[in-house]
DNA sequence: ATTTAAACTTACTTACTAGTAAATAAAAAT
DNA sequence: ATTTTTATTTACTAGTAAGTAAGTTTAAAT
């Protein structure tokens, strides 16, 4: 029992993050899975469809790992998705933020809003650990929790962005400014 | 006496930045210069090759201005460096670094190189201004010039990206926490 | 004035891209 | 067993991409 839906989004995510969005075609995922080109367009009619729903598997990926760290303390939560970024950076891919926002402007409209809601919905967790563990005094940062979000998101983005250009360790460095306060 | 040369990087340059390296064509540019795709081949045989030549436009750009700020205080370099980058934010448009990184993979050798020569020209700037700000007392950031030289970096270069997908202003929050320690 | 070099255009080629229509195979439902 | 649905292939199309070879115009040098 095959899940050939299921394996073209999580190759194409692959693709997107590792090579980029406009750099990668349907027969790349196809001859990964030994089909004809338009058995992918069987499922994803239109790349943009395939697109918008590599994010929603990234959103729901995210509620569900999220939802799993719930009951730890905020300050494990901050580490645990620092943590999650480095694997990326093993890896040397970057999030699907990082990978679709230089190109904004070329995606269809269904991908931009999904997009828009995936950045939404990471940064409003994002600001709430924050926001709670300055209340509980785990956190003792001096900006609003919603600027301290933007600079920690933005920071592991562009972590792994910088990683696959420069040769030094710019994720261990940034991970320590983050956790230093 | 038109400097057609130099028109094509600038449109190149501009392209790339707003739609990335794999979404513009030379037919794009040839368009808005009015020539034939043919002539933009006769300056840049490969599209690598106009690739590299926007990267080390962006390099000697990048020498030029900084240059022109060097008997300032370091405070007021870095705020010029960080106002630059605002500039771009208007323009709803990203840095070289920013479009490039993503798909670093998929980018000819002599691209990769020239980007990553560009990032450590950014980086050594950077750390010295930041090292001799701490040196001089006007800024007392806790980690290393080169840890707080890659945060300043990753917030600038991924605050242009946010901008792009999220209505907020990311950029002044980012600003605001750069400079506020 | 004529040669030479620079700056193009014309006219292609090859390769790939997204996407589609129609036929076929496999699986599930009746 | 046969119909129906799902999954897939075959065989395309139309468009665009990068890149090239050969010719033409323009400008500079001699």
């Amino acid at each position: 029992m095959k899940n050939t839906r299921g394996e073209i989004i999580r190759i194409a995510d692959d693709l997107i993050r590792t090579r980029g969005y406009n750099a990668f075609s349907y027969t790349d995922i196809s001859k990964q899975l030994n089909i004809k080109n338009a058995a992918v367009h069987y499922y994803f009619p239109a790349k943009s469809d395939l697109g918008t729903e590599v994010i929603r598997f990234r959103i729901s990926d995210f509620h569900q790992r999220v939802q799993s760290w719930d009951t730890l303390p905020y300050d494990q939560q901050l580490v645990n998705w620092i943590t999650y970024h480095q694997h990326k950076k093993e890896n040397k891919c970057v999030c699907i933020l990082g990978a679709l926002a230089p190109v904004y402007d070329t995606l269809q409209e269904n991908m931009q809003t999904e997009l828009g809601r995936f950045s939404n919905i990471i940064l409003e967790w994002l600001i709430d650990i924050l926001a709670k563990g300055k209340q509980s005094g785990i956190f003792n940062y001096k900006e609003s929790p919603r600027a301290k979000a933007y600079l920690v998101q933005s920071s592991l983005l562009a972590a792994l962005l910088l990683n696959k250009v420069l040769d030094d360790d710019v994720f261990q460095a940034i991970q320590n400014s983050i956790l230093m306060q």
